[in-house]
RNA sequence: GGUGAGGUGGCCGAGCGGCUGAAGGCGCUCCCCUGCUAAGGGAGUAUACGUUAAUCGCGUAUCGAGGGUUCGAAUCCCUCCCUCACCGCCA
């Protein structure tokens, strides 16, 4: 959520950053709602206050009353003339105030200055590239008709035991996907400072909100047929970035990483990588989360991209890294690195990590806050997150890029330890 | 799922219709005293929103959440959520 006072004070600037996104703030609405709000609430807390001091001086009046014989029926009327007032205004306020909250709710996080202005991806900046895409002496297959060579990718399955969009992993790939997971878990927790969280993989709606999935995003989710409004997590980045939600941290920064399943509907997207593991309604991703201070926000961003950027190297996968433009950047997001991976089979660099900075956006929706240390007051605190990184994608990735002549796949140095020494699959 | 006990400030804990934003204690900050340390004395110490250029100030709200009763609710009533204990069930 953007800072109400902000809006009030910088309209015109807000509304021009937002337009870099390419969402058109309705500035006429919003200052309409502000100054109703602004009568109601003067009004409302007008009448409190005189609801309330009459309250204050009733035991009195009562009593004297009684002590004169006097009748006090009149005392209580003029109570309850005032409570009606009151009320009135209240509902008044109450109903302006909802319709500012929901229109609060849905604008995005304004990008940062450093973000290129642009509409869609076409406009995103590529920074750099490592390692240079392999030269096949064959014609190099794609992963799934790799994986069903090798027995370890089942699509059929998937989709006879759940639906399109779901696989079944077997075997020594199902082996390697693990081995990818236990690799970024131990880089992250060993050597870049995080701790590792096991988590809930269903949310309820406030944390949701929280992150900014809610209330706009909803044909995104996957929700459960409960009371509770349950909704199973489409990253780790909810659950996580909750912890501390409506808490005051007592120490900055704080790193976690979590791996967990992610579910997401991805309505809206039915021709897009319709044939294999690409785009699947269950995932798995290893997730890095940091609250920091804010001035560390930016140098914490790098740092982040930097550990997801380092694992790709480690299995030496040719990438690039991408600064996303304004229009591709995300709702909560205020700035976003894309890490892309080379894949073979599409002679192209796709997704595989995201990257970002949210500025004290998610944290307001949150309530994350820490002590701020020259006003002694609580500030909200900044969240940066990235994927470190998508598995499902990765061993797509490590698929395409280490096959071999004869349909074999090679496995990473760095993953072979957690392969119990097996080089190659097939 | 059943029964019982609870949810009050950074923490512990009192209050059980008006004088309570909330006693008392702990912690923390500042001052005094003390050769140092320990002990002692005094003052202060919630958050959000609004008003304001900003602060002081002022107003409103907040005692798990929401609703109700009442002129007036932390206090009475209802619903829900959560925690703890025991029983049942269970990986």
């Amino acid at each position: 959520m953007l800072d109400p006072k902000r809006l009030r004070n910088e309209l015109d600037s807000v509304a021009a950053a937002l337009a870099k996104k390419g969402y058109t703030l309705d500035t006429a609405k919003f200052i309409e709602l502000e100054g109703q709000r602004k009568a109601a609430q003067q009004a409302a807390e007008q009448a409190q206050a005189e609801r309330n001091s009459y309250a204050k001086s009733m035991g009195k009046l009562m009593a004297e009353a009684r002590a004169a014989g006097d009748d006090i029926e009149p005392l209580k009327q003029r109570g309850e003339a005032l409570k009606a007032l009151t009320v009135a205004a209240e509902q008044a306020l109450d109903s302006v105030q909802a319709e500012l909250d929901a229109l609060l709710a849905e604008i995005p996080n304004t990008p940062d200055e450093s973000v290129p202005a642009g509409a869609s991806e076409e406009d995103n900046q590529e920074l750099r590239r490592w390692g240079s895409p392999r030269q096949f002496e064959f014609s190099a297959a794609d992963h799934v008709d790799l994986g069903e060579a090798l027995g370890g990718l089942d699509f059929d399955r998937g989709v006879k035991i759940a639906g399109s969009r779901f696989a079944v992993m077997r075997g020594q790939v199902a082996r390697l996907h693990r081995a990818l997971i236990q690799f970024m878990l131990d880089q992250h927790t060993l050597h870049n400072g995080y701790t590792e969280l096991n988590v809930p993989y269903i949310v309820n709606r406030e944390s949701l909100l929280g992150t900014g999935q809610l209330p706009k995003f909803e044909a995104d989710l996957f929700k459960l047929q409960d009371e509770r409004e349950f909704y199973l997590i489409p990253t780790a980045e909810v659950p996580v970035t909750n912890l501390f939600r409506d808490e005051i941290v007592a120490e900055l920064p704080q790193k976690f990483v979590c791996h967990s399943p992610c579910f997401r509907s991805e309505a809206g997207s039915y021709g897009r990588d319709t044939r294999g593991m690409i785009r699947q309604h269950q995932f798995e991703k290893v997730e890095m989360v940091q609250f920091v201070h804010p001035a560390q926000a930016a140098d914490a961003l790098e740092e982040l991209t930097r550990h997801a950027e380092a694992l790709l190297e480690q299995l030496e996968l040719p990438y690039r890294t991408m600064l996303l433009c304004s229009g591709d950047t995300g709702f909560s997001a205020a700035k976003t690195y894309d890490l892309e991976v080379w894949l073979p089979s599409q002679q192209t660099y796709r997704e595989i990590s995201s990257c970002s900075h949210f500025g004290d956006f998610q944290a307001r929706r949150l309530g994350a806050r820490y002590r701020d240390e020259s006003s002694g007051k609580p500030a909200y605190l900044h969240t940066i997150n990235g994927s470190g990184l998508a598995v499902g994608r990765t061993l797509v990735a490590v698929l395409e890029n280490y096959q071999q002549a004869d349909g074999s796949v090679a496995v990473p140095t760095v993953l072979q330890p957690y392969m119990g020494g097996v080089s190659q699959l097939g």
